[in-house]
DNA sequence: GCAACACACGGAAACGTTTCCGACACGTAG
DNA sequence: CTACGTGTCGGAAACGTTTCCGTGTGTTGC
């Protein structure tokens, strides 16, 4: 159907080599035979067949992007980031997104591959041994965003100091009841952040001499409903906290849904701390822990084609910023009790 | 570094004929031999190479997803209506995004060809003669989603009608001066649902014998920053509109986000409508038009693999529904005049 | 005891590239 | 006239699969 290198050379009455040299520069062609061969691919429209370039080359050209919670929106930041690298490079990216632990092993396992891409870039996800066994053995160079792993290159937050300077905020404007509404600390994708931003949490409380109250932490929240569900149970404590402090910006709009069900006033009665800073949260005008996602996925697919380049070089690993961005969502708890706060609006 | 076919053939004491087969169920096999030749595979940890694969079957198994106004929630939800279809299948996603439109041209020059993908499907772009051309010649299956041709099977809205409704209630609620905030009617991306859904606008006008000022008309607006913009054109106007009406959640979210820095009280003094009904426009209590955007992400992959599967049956055309949703962003225009209705609240 | 047949399997050919060895033509120096 | 370099190019080989033709072995029926 389509036409071949071979269709070319005999149009253009040269043989296959000096073909392939004319379109990739390889060797040095005389300039009458290069321009009957550019008039002969161009009469005939040939592209060549990638994967006829990609078995002889053993280059796939493509990076594989692995990519768990996609609902969430800081996650699609990242990816924009990628992609607006990926625009003027000549890669393309195979995408994985993953719902399910099943999915996420299937991935694992089967991705890393020679011959199916030539570097893996890994959102949020720490790989068990075995995954890293694995991708060590196939070689593919693998580089983690949001996760970390001494022998691979990676993106990290340094998501204790970020939540602890978080509830540190609340703590200074006059919380002493604080929720925390997180992800799994053993989060089934092998991701460590929720984990560490309830040890941030914790510090801050320790600190400042406040005590760890289990019923105020609530874990397993995915998404948003279960956001909602979790705000629920945290509010209809006997003595509910007067401030939350969630692991995403999703699932803190989703507190501020409830609040507002309820007719809480924000930051009147219930204060309310994000992190990511997605597009939204200032819309919301949610205060929360800025991290830099767009960047984050500049800066990963960059680290990644080095890698590429430099399979031999040691894994690097660079720490992203954070940033606390205090908006309308915190304020001193107000001294009326909680049962007149139910009421107190509108 | 890999091992091949003929590394697990030497392995198991077979030929390269029966690893082929045992692992693709091509033919039968003693099952005695299977049994070698699976323990080979084991031990060998080998996987066949997707690019020899691709080679020698033509088929790549890859299915291309190109994707305009990445920014926008709509676009990501459908994706993932895209890949929950896909994590099921065999088939691999390929990527792309188009930011500007030379990166459309090249996309759409470049990526519909054999040997690259198996199928394509498009996103609310619609393709050029020319890019028809291409795509016919190359005869790659190709499905568009909110976007249509003839020649093409597609998934589409009536923009107009859901247009023409959401308009038609906020004629019914009282209001007179309506804004719309549009993309380009001429859209440089060959999209058509902005012209269209101005063409909603303008009939639901015309149907209630109201004037068509083209001063509430705003064009060219693309982000969220846009969006602002064209609201204080908008609302600076010597007689602004009471009510907005939008193309796009997002930019329906920005109108909210200058309502509230004016101190405008929504929908007392200004009444606001979308279009797609995103996650977040229940957060914001937005009334929009909903397009069941998750669905239509399935829709399309399934119509795509459908024609994979049946190159030569004749395009199908599937119309999306939509459905206007009332939420607490539209009410009836306030009777005070605008210079006091832009200090009564607070 | 032999033809016919089913079953099982080996490996050459083909897919479309790139690479690289070798060859040819021409000019130049000795 | 010869030897050698230079510029140019052709096409075999290799990349790792799948397919399919052909062959060998054992079984059945007469």
């Amino acid at each position: 159907m389509a036409a071949t290198i071979h269709d070319v050379a005999r149009k253009a009455g040269v043989g296959i080599g000096t073909v392939s040299s004319v379109l990739n520069n390889s060797r040095p062609v005389n300039e009458k035979t290069r321009q009957k061969v550019l008039t002969a691919v161009a009469e005939l429209d040939f592209v060549p067949n990638p994967s006829g370039r990609r078995l002889s080359l053993g280059k796939t050209h493509t990076i594989g992007v692995v990519i768990p919670y996609f609902t969430i929106a800081s996650q699609i930041e990242r990816l924009r980031g990628v992609m607006s690298v990926i625009a003027g490079s000549d890669y393309d990216i195979n995408l994985f997104t993953v719902e399910t632990i099943p999915q996420r092993n299937k991935i694992l396992q089967t991705v890393p591959r020679r011959g199916r891409i030539d570097g893996l870039l890994i959102f949020s996800l720490n790989p068990t041994e075995a995954d890293l066994r694995r991708i060590h053995r196939h070689n593919i160079p693998t580089v983690l965003v949001e996760a970390s792993h001494p022998d691979l290159p990676h993106l990290f937050l340094d998501d204790v100091a970020a939540a602890q300077t978080a509830v540190e905020h609340l703590i200074q404007l006059g919380h002493r009841k604080i929720g925390y509404i997180s992800d799994y600390l053993d989060d089934p994708f092998g991701s460590f952040f929720s984990r560490n931003r309830y040890q941030g949490y914790c510090q801050a409380l320790k600190a400042a001499d406040l005590p760890i109250q289990p019923e105020y932490h609530r874990q397993g929240c995915f998404g948003r409903e279960d956001g909602r569900e979790k705000t629920f149970e945290l509010l209809n404590l006997p003595n509910p906290p007067t401030a939350i402090f969630t692991y995403s910006d999703d699932i803190a709009l989703a507190v501020l849904e409830v609040a507002r069900d309820l007719n809480l006033n924000v930051p009147g009665d219930l204060s309310v701390v994000g992190y990511d800073d997605i597009e939204l949260a200032n819309f919301a005008q949610l205060t929360t822990v800025r991290q830099y996602l767009f960047e984050s996925g500049i800066q990963g697919v960059e680290l990644l084609l080095d890698t590429i380049e430099h399979p031999d070089a040691p894994p690097s690993h660079h720490q992203l910023p954070t940033e606390l961005i205090v908006r309308r969502t915190t304020a001193s708890p107000s001294q009326s009790n909680d049962a007149v706060s139910l009421k107190n609006r509108d």
